[in-house]
Order: structure tokens, then sequence, then C-alpha cells
DNA sequence: ATGTGATATTTTGTATTCAGAATTCATAGT
DNA sequence: ACTATGAATTCTGAATACAAAATATCACAT
């Protein structure tokens, strides 16, 4: 069994981003380095460490003596995030490996359709999501690309619980995903990664009223 | 006058980025912490931050208990950056006013169709490319993006001076965006954004041959 | 009561120190 | 001669210490 020996700054990057799952953190609020450390059991340099990371991937602002505090949302940047992502995955898609997006087709229809199945929490409806999104990509060969999707997707994580608790999106998410998976499975793939565009900005739309505007 | 005051680790990734630029270093060498805080005259721990920012954007690689390094160069990774900034510019001027870009053209074609004339020094070219994209990016209002494809491109800078030298392309790459600058004159945003493509991957074929093919 | 300014406190940004891992070097054994 | 083993050294990762900036507190004048 191999033992986990990674930087500390790498787990807490990730317990923080879990936190912010959990809506935990209220956006625009600062950090107060050494309460974070000490909950979290660590001294201030790795933590800051993360925090630099987190910034880096605009999941955290920072302003030269006043620390780091968590972005604020807005619905300007909900959108400029989903469209950069939209932008990302419809890449990954047409550098991907047509036999192989065929090939998982099958099951990106299975798991598509059983979106809506369970009146889930929301919490297994974005692994759900992220499990299909996932495997969508399992065939892009362009590894920077990934990485940038992940980090970018860092950043729209802010967003989970302001758009947690809304049903009404699901069944057309699901059907958006159906439809995608269908037209790799027919080979098409322009027309599967423009599907997977709209996606991408028809969820936008569909959420992007829940967000507080920002006065 | 208002002096300068930023963070330490940013004037840091600024001025290692630099010499990223005049190939100061060589992809895939160790870096010694110690040895370069001191020829910068400051401590490890804004370094470190530096160095931790610059790994997130793919300049460097971090590897546990063995620190830093400059990530190797590869034709595959110069390909994958290429196409990752082929679309990102190309959903930045798709999210550009119209109107912005038409009053911004014969400035972009003049700037063009001024590179090949004098056989100018690498830095001056690479000055004038950059001059060149960052006002057609100027009308783009996704910040996001704009961060985004400012940070992809610090590590297209690592092949800066692999490719330094080669004149051939210069006459192409100043054809394309004449181009581009006409093609957003005439209004035809839909082209100009799929020429703008077309001029990264075009660039990419051409320099990829450049670079040493990684055993 | 309110605003202003001096002082105290908190918090960040940076430097230094410490512990442990990785590497190097030397030595012993085959 | 070559490999393996272990000590010595170097370096990273993390914790702590320090200095300066920002914020809060309070006294005092208006």
């Amino acid at each position: 069994m191999p033992i986990e020996r990674r930087p500390l700054r790498e787990q807490i990057r990730e317990e923080l981003l879990a936190r912010i799952d959990r809506g935990d953190f209220a956006a625009g609020t600062d950090i107060n380095e050494a309460a974070l450390a000490a909950e979290l059991g660590v001294s201030r340099t790795p933590l800051r460490e993360a925090l630099i990371t987190l910034a880096g991937e605009g999941v955290l602002e920072s302003n030269q003596g006043r620390g780091f505090r968590f972005a604020p949302v807005s619905r300007k940047e909900f959108r400029e995030l989903c469209e950069i992502v939209a932008a990302l995955e419809a890449l990954a898609l047409d550098s991907s490996d047509p036999a192989h997006l065929r090939r998982i087709a099958p099951e990106l229809l299975r798991l598509a359709r059983g979106f809506p199945d369970r009146i889930a929490e929301q919490q297994v409806i974005e692994r759900h999501d992220d499990e299909w999104h996932d495997l969508l990509l399992s065939g892009c060969r362009n590894e920077r690309l990934l990485d940038l999707i992940t980090s970018v997707k860092a950043g729209l994580r802010r967003y989970a619980h302001v758009l947690a608790g809304d049903d009404t999106p699901l069944e057309r998410e699901a059907a958006e995903h159906c439809q995608v998976a269908e037209l790799l499975l027919a080979g098409d793939l322009g027309k599967a990664a423009q599907a997977l565009r709209d996606n991408w900005v028809n969820g936008m739309e569909r959420m992007v009223s829940r967000i507080p505007s920002t006065g």
C-alpha cells in the first residue's frame, strides 16, 4: 500500500475547494490566515501556498497588504467561465480520437439517462455530472488542455452551492447530454461539439438568474 | 509618482519570465531555490510563491521532495498550447464588440504590414506580435478569458528562444495577420476568427520542426 | 454627538530556522 | 572492477520569527 505523500499545499487546496463545494465560505469574505491555518492544523506557509494557487485559478483574490479573500460571484463572471469551459471542452472533443468517442458513447448515454431518475441530493447530482464530463474527455490527448479545464472548473465550483436545489434544469441538462452522446454514437463529431457548447450556454442561461445580482 | 508596491512574488515571477525570454534557463533543468533566491536578493519564501504560481501556469514542474524545474519543451506540448491559445483567442474575438473590432481593424492592418519591413532582432518582432494580439483582444469584455490567455501564453514563452532566428515564417505570419485585419474591416467576424485559428495552427506547424524532438 | 489624530493591536509579507527527504560520496564486499 | 551499503551533505518542505502595513481603539477637540 503506497502511503500518501503529497505536498501539504495540494491537500490544503483540495480541502478548501471541498469546503467551497459545501458552501462553508461566503463569497467575498476575507480569509484570516492564522485562524484558517490553526483550524486546518497546519502552519501559515503551506496554507499561503495553497491560497496563492487558488488565487491563480481565480477562486481567490489577493490585495497587497490585505491578504486573500474568496472572490465574489457575479452573473458576468459565471457567464465568462461557462463560455470558456464550453470552448475548451469543445476543443477537447475535437482533439479526441473519434473511435474512442464512439466506443464510450453508449456509456455516456447510459449515464445521461440515469440523471433525472433519482431525486437525489445536490452532491450526488454533481458527482454524476462530473463523471459524465470526465468520461467525455477521457479520450483527449491534449494534457495541457485537460489540466486547464480542471483549473477553470475550479472557479465554477464557487457557484455550486449558490445554484443548489434547482431541479428544473436537470431534465433539460440530461436531455442535452443524451443528445451529445447520440451524436457521438452516430459519429458526427462536429455536431456533438456544437451540442456540447449549446449545453453549457443553455445551462448557463438557465442558472444565471439564481445568482444574486451584484449591486 | 506612485511608488511601486506589489508583492515580491509577482515581481519575481515577471523577472523569471523575462529571463526565460532571454533564454537564460535551459528547459528541464532543476532550480536551486537557495541559489536563485540569493541571486535575486530575496528570501526563499517569496521565491517559492512565485515558483508555485509558475508551476500552476505550466512553466515549471514540481516533484515532491525534489523541488521545481523548468518544464521540458516538446513538440507535443507546443502543439497543445497553440491549439489552446487559438481556441481562446477565437473565443475572445467572438465575444468582442463588432463595432470596436471594425474600429481597430485599420490599426491592426497597419501593424501587420509593418512586420516584415525591418530585419529586426527577435525581441522587437516579439514585441510587435504581442502588440498586435493585445490590440486584437482589446475589445474583449471577458476578463477571465483575457487573464487565461495571458496565463497560457506564459507557457509559450518557453519556446521563444528555441524558435528565435527563423525569418521564413515571418512574411507568412504578417500575411495572415493582414488577412485577419481585412476580414475584421469587412465586418466578417466569423471568418476572421477562423483565420486567426488558422494563423495559430499554421504558425505552429511551421515552427514545430525547430523544436528538438524529445527522445 | 461627531470627527480627528495618536496609539495599540492585528494581520499580512518576508526572512529565518528546523526537520526530514534525496542525493552524493566513500567504503567494504564480492 | 563493480555493486551494495551506510554516513555525510545538500536541498526541499514546513514551522516559526520578525518587520511593516493595515485596522481598530480611544482620547480629545469641536
